[in-house]
RNA sequence: GGGCCGGUGGUCUAGCCUGGUUAAGAUACCGCCUUGACAUGGCGGGGGUCGUUGGUUCGAAUCCGACCCGGCCCA
């Protein structure tokens, strides 16, 4: 009998059409339905920063699909927003680099108008690898994070926050990074193991004439320090606590104190607090109330309080200092160290600890708050809420929002020139304070010249707030109330501190909930020897011809099979390429089913089955139960291994081929019928009825993972001659109603039925056969003795093996 | 210094929660086979002191303790 389905493999050029069809129908669409439950998937919006995408977010967005899929196939109401995240420092950086430009040393507007071609550019070639991908999410509508409405939204809900006095403005020393020539957050700044020399120098005790050293890796500070310390219980130096000790090369006197922060065991016990080396001075200088001396400005520059060294950039005063030191006999060591220095995550450029003002979003306030509702989410995998809280143990100061950069939502805030108070507009629109006029014509105290603020919001303020904009917050309250709090939040585990954080911060001041009940934590891809992909290594693999050469199925699978929940995994384009054996394994599997006539699979079965159909049916009931775990925890490993395991090797290797014969049934239709072959029209039906139950419920249980290949093998065999419905209408299997027709106890045959083959296998190998002086091939006949234990599938062994 | 995660054939992983025959799969390697869905296939094979070490137990990859190594995060 002649297959329906020709092809002899599957062939990723066909996902094309499918996506057509599937753009055609419009089957992925959303709108508020009461009656049904909604799914809201708080979706990342990927940052265009540039080519390749890395593979790793590739694999990223393909599993939160996956989410999508599998809680449209659990019958909810799926909203799977898409959108692209397009504020913020890497498009400043990649344009200045493409034309050769200084953000600062040009027109502002031209600035931004260079960046937004970029990034339409960018985002252009994302959002075509997202289609690529069969990614179901709502591509019509999808939205920017630079356009007038999301801006305003993060403007509004600044807005808000400002009048509710969660918002202040002071000036303190924060984390700035000269390179950008911003403030930066605590969340923004990584640590690096950094070669370094620490400095001995040689301070004069002014009571006793004596020396004491002082040992500092930033000697360039020397001129605001403001104190010595010493720790308490260091005996070396336990007279000299109250002491004073004078500045080399400055001569200005501090006092030397007894804290426990100095560490006896490191450089000579003794350290100098100045402002600011870093955040362990900050504390310091509160502590013992020390007045600041400002040692840099906004450029890295040292001020004029550096006096000899003044207007300098740091390296170059620290040598210089250093030498003059030495050339004063004042050194009395340098000693190579590696030292923990905090960088910029996006230059990496060391920051410096220099005191400007800025903008404050309260968050001390609320962190018991955001610890309750930590303590509500369910985290997949449970082990990274461990991350969120760690973070919120270690957060110590508010939140500076304020960054000097230009593409960014800008802070709507104009100052009265006259009296300098900050006047916010009402809520609403989106504003431009640097170059617009301020909506209204008088401050409280009578001014009516207003200043625009030139600086933009750190884009966390507006990535945090995407639950609130995806659910049309402050704009459309039914979707909102139908939609809001949402279900999912999936990202990956390294923007836990921030964006995770800052979203449930925003969400709680703003809506007093957690904006979501679950967070979905993913790992990192790295490459196929464990390491971290970077462009220096040129170990990176662009996704995008993977998925044109193997098809998006093949990316999608491996991407479930090969990552673990919240994991790290492996990516290596040969693990991808073999993945494509199995779909094509599958795609065989339906080809074969294809040759017989469809058994409706709605239907219970009118006589009892085959015993080999009802074992395999027990193992199938077992798969669905095992899949609807893994899918319950949005863990598609599970799934993904777990059906493979399950098609490939037990139901394509043992009960396919235990029931050609009966499925068959008419043995002319054979070429060599095995002993036996003849089967009834009961048994040829058991054994189809069982065939297509079990694949249809397999093509069930990978259509979230493989949508296309899925897809098309369930046109071809179970919808084009019924509903012609997509399979990703239906829902998910149970397996409730296997049971019924199975029995649980067959699963004790699977052992020794897979022992058995295998023993005849084996057999026939070592049988040399006398007329072709080789083994005998597996279709000639053989004498053997089928176990006792496996006496009920004696037909189908025998018809398998030709047993004689 | 603290926290989290991992350490299983050459490589990658499953099994560990809930201890129990011969430690499973993928990949790579080797040998054989065109068999009627599939050579992108089938069958077979070699290859592991389950990081080290103590303990609990009749029995430990699995439970408990200590230690070593690697990764990430925090200080």
């Amino acid at each position: 009998m002649e297959p329906k389905i020709q092809a002899k493999s599957w062939d990723p050029r066909i996902e094309k059409d499918i996506l057509q069809k599937w753009h055609e129908s419009n089957i992925y669409k959303f709108s508020v339905e009461k009656s049904k439950p909604a799914f809201v998937i708080d979706t990342p919006p990927p940052y265009p920063s540039g080519r390749p995408w890395h593979i790793g977010a590739a694999a990223h967005y393909a599993q939160i699909d996956m989410i999508a899929r599998t809680a449209r196939m659990s019958g909810n109401n799926v909203l799977f927003p898409i959108g692209i995240d397009r504020n913020g420092l890497p498009v400043e950086i990649y344009t200045e680099k493409k034309y050769k430009i200084r953000m600062r040393q040009m027109d502002r507007e031209k600035f931004l108008d260079l960046c937004r071609v970029a990034l339409d550019d960018l985002e252009a070639e994302m959002i075509q690898i997202m289609k690529a991908m069969g990614l179901s999410g709502n591509f019509a509508e999808y939205y920017r994070t630079d356009s007038p409405e999301f801006r305003a939204l993060t403007q509004s809900t600044f807005i808000e926050l400002w009048n509710r006095g969660l918002v202040y403005l002071a000036n303190r020393p924060n984390n700035y990074c000269p390179d950008c020539g911003t403030t930066i957050a605590d969340a923004e700044i990584t640590y690096d193991d950094i070669p370094t020399k620490l400095v001995y120098m040689k301070f004069k005790v002014k009571e006793t004439g004596q020396h004491i050293l002082i040992a500092s890796t930033r000697p360039e500070l020397l001129f605001a320090c403001q104190s010595v310390i010493v720790n308490p219980d260091d005996g070396r130096y336990t007279g000299l606590q109250g002491m004073t000790a004078e500045i080399p090369l400055f001569g200005r006197q501090v006092p030397i104190r007894p804290h426990h922060s100095a560490k006896p065991e490191f450089g000579s016990g003794a350290v100098m607090v100045c402002s600011y080396g870093d955040q362990n001075d900050v504390q310091l200088f509160r502590e013992f109330g020390l007045k600041e001396i400002v040692a840099l400005n906004e450029s890295g520059i040292t001020t004029s309080e550096a006096g000899r060294y003044a207007d300098l950039r740091v390296n170059q005063a620290r040598a210089k200092i250093i030498e003059d030191l030495k050339q004063a006999g004042l050194v009395e060591k340098e000693e190579d160290i590696m030292h923990r220095t905090p960088l910029c995550e996006r230059s990496k450029t060391p920051i410096e600890i220099i005191p400007l003002q800025d903008y404050y979003v309260k968050q001390l306030d609320f962190i018991p708050r955001m610890r309750e509702l930590a303590a509500g989410i369910r985290f997949h995998p449970e082990m990274h809420r461990q991350i969120l809280l760690n973070w919120l143990n270690s957060v110590s100061i508010d939140w500076p929002v304020s960054r000097r950069r230009f593409y960014g939502t800008e802070i709507p805030v104009w100052f009265c020139n006259s009296c300098h108070k900050p006047n916010l507009p009402a809520p609403g629109r989106y504003y431009r304070p640097w170059k617009e006029k301020p909506p209204f014509e008088k401050c409280s105290c009578g001014g009516s010249e207003f200043t625009g603020e030139d600086r933009t919001f750190d884009t966390w303020m507006d990535s945090s707030i995407t639950p609130l904009f995806v659910t049309k917050f402050q704009k459309d309250p039914a979707f909102n109330e139908y939609t809001y709090p949402t279900e999912i939040r999936p990202q990956a585990k390294d923007i836990i501190r921030t964006w995770l954080h800052y979203t449930l911060l925003r969400c709680l001041q703003l809506t007093d909930k957690s904006p979501w009940s679950d967070a979905w934590i993913m790992g990192y891809g790295v490459d196929e020897r464990g390491e971290k992909m970077s462009k220096s290594k040129g170990n990176v693999i662009d996704p995008f011809p993977v998925i044109q050469q193997y098809g998006a199925d093949t990316f999608r699978f491996w991407s479930a099979s090969e990552a673990n929940l919240g994991f790290d995994f492996r990516c290596s384009e040969q693990k991808i390429a073999a993945t494509q054996k199995f779909l094509s394994k599958l795609w065989n599997i339906g080809r074969f089913l294809s040759s017989f006539a469809t058994v409706s699979i709605s239907e219970q079965p009118k006589a009892e089955l085959a015993a080999t159909d009802r074992w395999i049916l027990a193992e199938l009931a077992e798969l669905v139960e095992k899949c609807r775990k893994g899918y319950s925890e949005y863990n598609f490993f599970v799934p993904a291994n777990a059906v493979r395991d399950f098609a490939w090797n037990v139901f394509a290797a043992h009960y396919i081929e235990m029931v050609k014969w009966r499925a068959h049934g008419n043995p002319e239709q054979g070429p060599e019928p095995g002993a036996g072959s003849i089967a009834s029209e009961a048994d040829r039906f058991s054994a189809l009825f069982t065939l297509h139950k079990c694949f249809s419920t397999i093509l069930l249980l990978l259509a979230p993972i493989v949508p296309f290949i899925a897809e098309k093998l369930w046109a071809e065999l179970y919808s084009s001659s019924g509903s012609g419905e997509s399979i990703h209408l239906q829902r998910l299997p149970t397996g409730d109603e296997l049971i019924k027709i199975a029995d649980e106890k067959f699963l004790g045959f699977t052992k020794p039925i897979l022992d058995f083959n295998s023993l005849v296998w084996n057999k026939k190998k070592e049988t040399i056969s006398n007329e072709t002086g080789r083994p005998l091939s597996l279709k000639d006949p053989i004498e053997i003795d089928i176990p006792a234990e496996l006496e009920a599938f004696r037909k189908d062994l025998e018809a398998m093996h030709n047993i004689k």
